[in-house]
DNA sequence: GTCTATACTGAGATAGAC
DNA sequence: GTCTATCTCAGTATAGAC
């Protein structure tokens, strides 16, 4: 079948959206269900499926839309701070951002350790989004090295890119189970003290 | 009431959390249960209740079990390995192994996801693995950093810690949602490279 | 686009026999 | 310690009226 583009969802299904994301970011795609969007939003369970037919597309959409967001505000950084220092720190920021709102997660780390219950698409989607930031990472990164404001020895931007995405991914999951506040600020910004030249 | 611990229990209700802790591993606390249980071991769901009442007692059972055995394994690369890169290595490792079994997630990466969803006892227990493993993490990059084999400028040992623990929980979430095989240790080994002097 | 009503399934859990 | 039978509730989803 033909599957949707999130842009074109009106303005009733975007709040189903919205509730959605937030509910995967803070129980998981296994910990949420259409009666706690119902409850969130104040519309019926069969109104959701109005818009949604299935679980398996609304993450969908609710991954699409992520990741275009997150494309944008990459953008955003690239145009705002100059240098890779800067631009990486930026880079944490959107991880601090979320997890500050009621320690949320990303999600697509929440959705990546629950790939396994996730329909084929939306497991593409997931991986998308993870491939789409190794490589702007490994961009900056590359460019940073290359222009002498970073400095690493034995490892590639590639391995470096993976392993601050792992970093900050990780410090989300392990911050909360620990309660800490600015997990992600924390753990990113020793990673990339790591780094200068 | 008194709990239990995971030390007492009988050889029926040893297969049942070697189940459910795989189960956590690949499908997480809400993406189980009793009856994947019982189809794993061949016991019918009330037999599992017997042994563990609610699932909310059998998870912390699991993490209980799962912690003691990691305290075990720091033992001994305490005891077989010398050197901070080098128990840093074994460390590694220990991610690795159980990724390597079908993409395993560590149980505490996953339950930290889902900590919303867990008894306070369980989120106690989770709590517990991480701060038992970044204290030996602390205990061991200090040691490097006093003795010279490990250098590093801004960043204290406790926030290398955390930042490492991190990099290994999120390598292996990002790791599975891109399909990659070694993902622990390519990211745990990419952290690693920046530490020596 | 939203609703009421309902089907169907699986979940966690209990009663009580063996 | 294990079983059959059953309870109750929540979950995803559909039918059909407004």
């Amino acid at each position: 079948m033909q599957l949707k583009h999130f842009s074109d969802i009106s303005a009733a299904a975007t709040r189903v959206v919205d509730a959605a994301e937030r509910l995967i970011q803070v129980h998981g795609y296994n910990g949420f269900s259409y009666d706690d969007i119902s409850r969130e939003i104040g519309i019926k369970k069969p109104s959701i499926h109005h818009h949604f037919a299935t679980k398996a597309e609304l993450v969908r959409i609710v991954i699409q839309r992520y990741t275009d967001t997150f494309r944008g505000a990459l953008n955003a950084i690239e145009i705002s701070d100059s240098g890779a220092i800067a631009r990486l720190f930026g880079y944490v920021d959107l991880f601090s951002q979320t997890y500050e709102k009621d320690q949320r997660l990303c999600v697509c780390g929440m959705l990546g350790a629950e790939v396994k219950s996730l329909s084929e698409a939306a497991a593409q989607e997931v991986q998308s989004f993870f491939q789409m930031n190794l490589d702007w990472l490994t961009k900056i990164i590359r460019n940073g090295s290359q222009s002498g404001e970073l400095r690493f020895t034995s490892s590639s931007p590639e391995a470096h890119a993976y392993a601050l995405l792992s970093t900050l991914e990780g410090a989300m999951i392990v911050g909360r189970g620990l309660a800490i506040n600015n997990a992600p600020a924390l753990a990113g910004r020793t990673y990339i003290s790591n780094l200068p030249a």
